[in-house]
DNA sequence: CGCCTGAGTTGGAACGTTCCAATTCCGAGG
DNA sequence: CCTCGGAATTGGAACGTTCCAACTCAGGCG
């Protein structure tokens, strides 16, 4: 198609690389197509009152000119920016991919898009990028773990529509969360190597944090109803959490290992590999989360439905969004025991030992 | 402090959730401050010709309504948005993970933020979501592997400063590149089995994208330099493509693999399990890449300096912002064997095979 | 006493969009 | 030939910020 040039804007100018000096603007796109801003507008948007021809010639000049839509002068003048914030405690845990494939795909679902955040575990940074969400105005924000007080995380639901993955926030209003029960599943955990005859059974805390103490809780209240002593090393949700752990608890005897997450437990069949100990004929390991590469590594774990929780939290928020003032819900999501080759019957020469026995260093 | 009240604007207007129905402005803060919204933004900004008195009336005004700068307006007046983006090719991978802490460190040193986005392997997506990068008006751009054509690329890097990392980009003007060199890498794994006594050395591939092809080159240049005969059975970047790919070489009688990266390399472990095959008495299993978690998964691996490979590739980026027109530099980093329990000597039945052989279904 | 200086403050234009209200254009109907 | 109506198009205000130029106001100096 040919375009009468008397308009003053060429091409878009150029430096010497070929990098762009200038962003040709809605503007530019106008002056060689020859109509106004306006109708450039309303083209690019698909408006059905544009004649063809205007159209076409409005597609034509924006091409040539290598137009880029400014997006922040769109959210500025629309009020929306039709975007998601998602902040992630840790990057290097798989777990936390999986619950973000499913938080992407319900984003999507419903027409907005994310931003992606982490603090990489710094509670310092990861305020700061928190508040940068806030401050490009997504329409909600979906915390994949977070370390936030419960004061900062309040007042951050205030401001905008919240919903938080992998605990219960019962006591805070105005934000919903999607979690599993901790406390049973590391009941789950236990009652599995119950069976199988252990009662050497120690767990490998993952710190101080919500979720790790939880999981402990939930261990220790098993462990008592069973009327086995309980044995909690510390640990954290890291690798070498998992490896230090393991290396005390087999140091005091025992033959079954509730570790906190999946990552530990890799590192706790680490130290144990280390130690020359088999698995599971001399200790057994069960994880928890249940991240898909455990499927390859043939552990025991006490299984999540990640990419749902994410979908689901994805869901609410967006639902609070269209709502705003709708009272907090709080899903759980179902927790399942997934056996795998990492747990087996205890060593004959520990089974059946007397249940409340006190643990002593023995092998 | 006591403000002056015959202002018009008090606390911000809430909905009965608590919830704020329209966000403060500077016009706002400035009203309750009894100044001129220009003075409230020197003010936030910093500025040292505030008097002391105006900027903590303006401070605590802000603080009492919680007002939030607001980004969009900011970065279209200034033209910038300090703000680099990130495109992760898949963020299941842990390999990305921690190139991106690399990345981060030096992006946040030099003073920008990023903007994180990941196309989890979906090449529409992975397009939308740079799309949406270069919408929101990125100062650069890291892409962490990218499945775009040489054209599409060219035209981004044409648009922003842009930097690959993972793969060289030699014959593309105007964008930088961080990669290791594959082929060497490929041919570190040959030697090492060679020098362990194998001769049926088999390669897991990873596909047919760039870097995969790269590695089965270096594998079979390695294997001819030896005087072996290759194999090369089809996998992928996934543990599922170690799995079966593991699965076709071992029953073709391989007694080592050359797994494409590390997450193969995982799955080949589980092949091998399955089938009941000691590792490495059986058979030895080297990956690629080197990634923490093999450390305690005791995987020998061709490792990368992957958080070094992230940091000198924002860096680059940074440069190129500051300085547009220099010339394309692609910088590699140095792939070393990382020897670990995966890999051992050649069991004594197939020492010392004639070098040429070819294979058979043999055990 | 008027002028100058500089510290402190302010109005208003600009950034690139969207969208409303207003305008032009053109053919049909009276 | 004039009027009307709808389709197509347009100007301009607005979004929330930054920043420049201009202004006010003391106080010091000649």
């Amino acid at each position: 198609m040919v375009t009468t040039s008397e308009t003053p804007t060429g091409l878009s100018p150029t430096s010497p690389s070929g990098l762009q000096t200038r962003r040709p603007t809605l503007h530019d796109v106008a002056a060689r197509a020859g109509v106004s801003k306006s109708l450039v507008s309303l083209a690019l948007q698909g408006s059905p009152k544009v004649a063809p021809a205007s159209r076409e010639a409005i597609l034509a000049a924006a091409d040539e000119l290598g137009y880029r839509p400014n997006r922040t002068a769109s959210s500025l003048v629309r009020q929306r920016t039709h975007t998601i914030g998602v902040h992630i405690l840790d990057l290097h845990n798989p777990v936390f991919a999986e619950i973000l494939d499913g938080v992407q795909e319900a984003v999507r679902r419903n027409g907005y898009s994310t931003l992606l955040v982490t603090g990489n575990a710094d509670p310092a940074t990861e305020r700061t990028e928190i508040t940068r969400l806030l401050e490009s105005r997504v329409e909600g924000l979906v915390l994949i773990a977070h370390r936030l007080s419960d004061e900062a995380l309040s007042a951050i639901a205030r401001e905008v529509p919240t919903v938080v993955v992998t605990w219960r926030t019962d006591g805070i209003a105005g934000l919903d969360s999607v979690a599993g029960d901790d406390v049973a599943g590391a009941r789950l955990a236990v009652d599995h190597l119950v069976t199988l005859g252990h009662s050497r059974i120690a767990h490998v805390s993952g710190g101080d944090n919500r979720i790790a103490l939880q999981r402990r809780a939930g261990y220790e209240r098993a462990m008592a109803d069973h009327a086995l002593a309980p044995l909690v090393v510390d640990g954290a949700f890291t690798e070498q959490g998992g490896y230090v752990g393991a290396e005390t608890a087999v140091g005091a005897g025992a033959t079954a290992l509730v570790v906190a997450n999946d990552l530990a437990a890799i590192g706790a069949l680490a130290a144990l590999r280390a130690r020359g100990l088999r698995v599971p004929d001399d200790v057994s390991v069960v994880g928890y989360d249940g991240m898909r590469l455990l499927d390859s590594l043939d552990l025991t774990t006490v299984a999540q439905p990640l990419a749902e929780m994410g979908r689901v939290a994805a869901d609410l928020l967006i639902k609070r969004i269209d709502v705003p003032d709708t009272p907090s819900t709080h899903r759980r999501v179902e927790t399942r025991l997934v056996a795998r080759g990492s747990s087996g019957m205890a060593p004959t020469h520990a089974r059946g030992r007397q249940a409340a026995e006190p643990w002593s260093s023995s092998t």
